[in-house]
DNA sequence: TCACAGGAGTTCTATATAAGAACCCATATG
DNA sequence: CATATGGGTTCTTATATAGAACTCCTGTGA
């Protein structure tokens, strides 16, 4: 499968992934949030090449995740900024954060920590249920077609998944 | 920058990246949260080549994300499981999920529905503040150097980011 | 005016990673 | 015994990435 075709599925983690799902790409987000802005800044953090950062870069203006701005009028540069489309990737880039500083900080602890201005407190992000408000388990979320389903992708005959049934998400262990 | 290089980076993002930063791993650990378990459901499902298949399973065991357990005796058979460690992705999917439904659904709607069994509603994922509770805006998010930082990353010398000073996080528009 | 500097890329080649197909092996089943 | 199924591995070819060099534009100082 190549990038072009993910986009295609009927899948919403196929299509984000078919925008963002490239280590790169996720590390220039991450320096967006970050306020960086200028290709040269992201080229010396990133330790990317100038070839892929610019390709990248090109890939995510045309999604319109962000936008290039113009600034400096004598030789006129451009930056680039976060729509809010790009904006909206925020709780995915947390949640990427928040599960590196859980299993993968090591001993001397979270590079980063969030300060929370609304409320004056450093804070981890938590995943809620916009019906209940209540911290959102796996274990307690069910599946159901959508609008735009189709049978689950490629898979030719499931009848338990086709009829309108609801799966249960996960059960490990 | 190669995939074992990113572990390494003081960032995690970039730790989480080296883990999951690819779309093959994406896609099955999406598969993972449906209740996907076997080799060849994973592989009809994806339209993966088994080769690849292979070898994300075994990185995603390797790093404690899955786990490998025996079932069927006569032929002893094996499934993939999340762990804990996996099953704390679900944010990040969720996010992701949540991101595509709103951008990428096309006019047919959302392929996906989630109902929150708890609370007995459909929902949407909402990020909230482990402090305060609130909607996490990301404008309203700052970044102060945690016990394991070190300078930003690549980044030579920026006096205001290193000598403690908050970075307000993103300024788009 | 000329040389040089910085921002922002593009082009080139070598290498790493992924795709696709075929092959392997163990157990079961007809 | 021939074939099927789960669960891979090996091969060759195609695509993507790394790394370095080259381009172009506009300023600035000598």
């Amino acid at each position: 499968m190549r990038w072009n075709e993910l986009g295609g599925e009927k899948c919403s983690v196929a299509r984000t992934v078919s925008v963002i799902g490239d280590r790169w790409t996720l590390l220039i987000l991450r320096d967006c949030f970050l306020r960086i802005r200028k290709f040269d800044e992201f080229e010396a953090r990133l330790g990317i090449t100038r070839h892929i950062l610019a390709d990248r870069l090109k890939k995510l203006v045309a999604e319109g995740v962000l936008k290039k701005v113009p600034y400096g009028d004598r030789p006129v540069r451009h930056e680039y900024r976060l729509t809010q489309k790009g904006l909206d990737l925020y709780p995915v880039l947390m949640s990427i954060v928040h599960w590196g500083d859980t299993y993968k900080a090591g001993r001397s602890g979270r590079p980063l920590l969030h300060h929370h201005v609304a409320c004056g407190h450093q804070f981890d992000p938590v995943l809620t249920c916009s019906a209940c408000s209540g911290r959102v388990d796996p274990r307690e979320v069910r599946v159901l077609p959508g609008p735009g389903a189709a049978r689950p992708p490629r898979k030719a005959e499931d009848p338990s998944a086709t009829s309108g049934g609801s799966r249960r998400i996960v059960a490990a262990e």
